[in-house]
DNA sequence: CGACTTATCTTAGCGATGTCAAGATCGACG
DNA sequence: CGTCGATCTTGACATCGCTAAGATAAGTCG
């Protein structure tokens, strides 16, 4: 039942390194239970130790989940630098990237954003991780100004971008778009389409 | 505790008017408690009747929440509505009225559109008031397109404005964007301004 | 080496939750 | 009046997050 990775275990009565485990072990249900299956009992029964345990590690559950949250973020920003360079529009690439992260783990995603976590994760005193992010799309959108909508107020333009691609991506998990209703095969076929649409107009600047 | 109105009222084991009751003790309890205070027995209690009650109108908690859903999508159309005309530009009005609800009913529009009522409310098997808030959007954009992305694909310009206005939403709600970030004093006006900037571009269609 | 300290983990239990089974209540209808 | 079906109550079960009390073992210092 245990993850695997105790490279500091001692004995069965201490773990070792209980703490990476449990934040493993959360990550591991939330991506094939989903949320509803996320409980500090499952978590800790999959790192082979009481219920009780997590507590000598993490001062409650919305402790743990922002652990897990923090995971999320990094396999977050690798997702979209994976996606940055393969598109002529890097803004596209960029959007790609965040959507496509989104429908691959939908659970892990819901998490990071739903706001549960406000208090714990929120973009004032936030982690490296989500940072630089954040810092991936200023940097994106200042190479590239998304000029087609004036250039008053261009500071804007970060949050109309970000709000685009986290409405696209929420949308489409929560059921109410869907590739069928346009026609097209998968959801990645329409996230290219909208993003290569709505994010591309940005040639008349050179 | 009742929540007043019993109009079939009958005695005191029979409640009269108890399926309507716990949906509206339901909504209310949402509205100052916010989701985390939303149990089945609290909603019971302030209907007043026993716990197991709910089971003789409802199949289970989902299906009370699905209810619950249902008004937030009244109320939600009924917003839209009241912006819709109050601005030169409809679009952009509509999606002022999308994000105020947004913002003025937070819990509800999260249950809304949280996708965990995916199963029972989505935009197949929709009910009349959700696709009226849709219908709303196709109108609009019909009547303004928004050729300023190009005229390929039109059909996607609801997918795209519904994406705008509910990643703005979703955002704030998260604290992820807010007023302050940008010098504003209120969350209403960083909508404003969004929303003037990125869906005005529409008068050279004339 | 041996005793003390401290972190870590277990067992037991509390209150709250969603849900179900059994039975009580009562209006409707013959 | 008597039966029936819908409605509601009581009581219970499993699970949840969390806490208290105590067991275990690793580290430290004499």
């Amino acid at each position: 039942m245990k993850t695997g990775n105790h490279p500091a275990k001692t004995n069965a009565y201490h773990h070792g390194n209980l703490r990476q485990s449990l934040v493993d072990s959360a990550v591991a249900i939330l991506e094939h239970s989903g949320v509803p299956g996320l409980s500090l009992r499952a978590v800790a029964k999959a790192s082979g130790v009481s219920q009780a345990a997590p507590y000598s590690h993490f001062s409650n559950k919305q402790s743990l989940l922002a652990e897990v949250a923090r995971v999320g973020y990094v396999r977050f920003c690798e997702r979209m630098a994976r996606e940055l360079d393969r598109d002529d529009n890097r803004l596209v690439g960029l959007g790609k990237g965040y959507v496509f992260f989104a429908l691959e783990n939908p659970a892990l995603f819901h998490l990071m954003f739903s706001g549960e976590l406000a208090q714990l994760v929120n973009v004032d005193e936030i982690d490296d991780a989500f940072l630089q992010g954040y810092q991936m799309l200023v940097d994106v959108i200042a190479e590239n100004p998304l000029t087609q909508f004036g250039s008053d107020l261009p500071h804007l333009d970060t949050a109309y971008a970000w709000s685009v691609v986290h409405g696209i991506a929420t949308l489409i998990l929560g059921n109410q778009i869907s590739a069928k209703r346009y026609n097209l095969n998968t959801d990645e076929e329409l996230v290219e389409k909208m993003l290569e649409k709505y994010f591309s107009a940005t040639e008349e600047v050179t």
